[in-house]
DNA sequence: AATAAATTTGACTCAAGGTTCAAATTTTAT
DNA sequence: ATAAAATTTGAACCTTGAGTCAAATTTATT
C-alpha cells in the first residue's frame, strides 16, 4: 500500500484542499444569500464551519475572492444547464426545460444566486457581469428560437427574458423560509406560470 | 407681504424641512438601489446632495433610519395604489392594474424598491416586513378573487404571486442601465405577460 | 443693524471587521 | 520516532466609515 500512498498521496491533498474551499465558498454564499455579503463576517463564516478567522484565509486570498466564487458557482451552474441537451420539441420547451432546472437548481443544490455584484472589486465585477450576461444571451436566443418556430409569441425577448428572470432572483427572499414548498412543486408551478400566465381562459389579448 | 411671511413662515420652515428631509432620503434610496445600501457611504450620500456628511444628521437620526424610511417609502406607494379602486371587471383586471401601476411607479417616480432588510436593526425589520407582507397579503387577495370570478387560472395564489412579484424586483439589476426603454412599454409587456405568459397558443395544459 | 434661530461644517472619536504573521498544532512521510 | 509539510490559531494591526460636537455661517426677525 506504500506504492498507492505515495502515488494518491499529492492527488488525494489536492482533492480534499479543494473540497474543503468549495464548502468554505459554498458554506459562506448561502450565507450571503440569506443574510447579504456586508452582513456576513468572517467570524460568521469560519464560525459555522468551527473554524477560525485566520484559517479562512489559508483557503482564500480574500473576503471578496469569496463573494467572487461564490457568483461564479452559481453562474457555471447555470452554463452546465444550458450546455445540457435536453431538447423539447420547440424554442418554448427546451425554454421550460431550462427554467426548470434553474429552479430545481436554486432550490434544491444549495447553489446560490447573489445579486450583490457592486461589492466587488471593478475587475471581478466585469468578469462577473460578463457571464451573466452570456447567461441571458443563451436564455434570450432560446426565446428567439422559439419566435422563429411560432412556439412562444413575438415581444421583445429580452423583456420577455427580464420578466421570468426576476423570479429566480425573488426566490432568495422567500424560499426556504416557506419551508413546507417541494422545489419540485415550484419548479413545476413556475413553468406553468412562465408559459401560460395567470389568466384562466384562452383568449389571445383583449 | 410681511403680514403673509410672519404667518407663513413657521409653516414654510416645517415645509422646507420636510422636503429636504425628503429628498435626503430619495436621493440615498436611489443610490442604495443602484449600488447598495453598504456601498454607498453617508460621505457619498452628502456629496451628491452639495452637502457634508455632517449636516445629514440634521435631518435624519442616523444611517439606518434612511434605509428604514427608504423601504417605508416605497411600501407606501404601492399601499396608496393598492387603496385606489381602478377596478376592472374581474379579479384579473384589478390585478392586471395593480401590477401596471407598481411597475410605473418603479420605473418612473424615482421610488426604489429594495431588499437589504437585514441590515435594518430587529425592530425596524418587523416593522418593513410586516409592511411587505400586507402587501403581498392584499396582492393574494386579489389573485383568490380572481379564482373565484374564474378570470385567474387556480393554482396556489401564494406561488403566483411571488412569481410576478420578483420581475418588479427584478427591476433594480436592470433597469435604467438599459436606457433606451420606456416605462410605459415595459409596464404593459409586463402585464401582458403576467396574463398569458409566453406562449404562443392557445392550448391550456399539455 | 442687531439678535436669534436655523443650518452647515471641520475636526475628531470610536468600533467593527478584514487582514497579517509568527508560533502552535496536527497530519503525513520516512 | 522523527522530520517535514500542512493546517490552524491568537494576537496583533490597519483601514474604513459611522457618529459627535462645538464653532462657524447663513437665514429670518424686529
Amino acid at each position: 500500500m506504500n506504492a498507492s500512498t505515495t502515488i494518491k498521496a499529492p492527488f488525494d491533498r489536492d482533492k480534499q484542499f479543494a473540497a474543503k474551499r468549495r464548502a468554505v465558498i459554498l458554506s459562506a454564499a448561502s450565507a450571503f444569500r440569506r443574510r447579504g455579503y456586508h452582513n456576513t463576517s468572517m467570524v460568521d463564516i469560519a464560525k459555522t464551519l468551527g473554524l477560525t478567522k485566520a484559517a479562512l484565509y489559508y483557503y482564500v486570498r480574500n473576503k471578496e475572492e469569496i463573494l467572487f466564487e461564490s457568483h461564479l458557482m452559481a453562474y457555471e451552474s447555470m452554463e452546465e444547464i444550458l450546455k445540457s441537451p435536453r431538447a423539447g420539441k420547440n424554442g418554448l420547451e427546451d425554454l421550460e426545460n431550462v427554467f426548470r432546472d434553474f429552479v430545481s437548481l436554486l432550490t434544491q443544490s444549495g447553489v446560490s444566486l447573489l445579486t450583490d455584484v457592486d461589492s466587488l472589486s471593478e475587475k471581478s465585477q466585469g468578469v462577473i457581469l460578463a457571464r451573466r450576461a452570456n447567461i441571458e444571451k443563451r436564455v434570450i436566443r432560446l426565446v428567439e428560437l422559439g419566435h422563429k418556430d411560432g412556439s412562444i409569441r413575438r415581444a421583445d425577448p429580452r423583456l420577455q427574458v427580464f420578466f421570468f428572470m426576476g423570479a429566480l432572483n425573488w426566490l432568495n427572499a422567500w424560499f426556504d423560509s416557506e419551508g413546507r414548498l417541494k422545489g419540485d412543486d415550484i419548479a413545476n408551478h413556475f413553468v406553468e406560470q412562465l408559459r401560460s400566465g395567470i389568466t384562466a381562459d384562452y383568449r389571445r389579448d383583449e
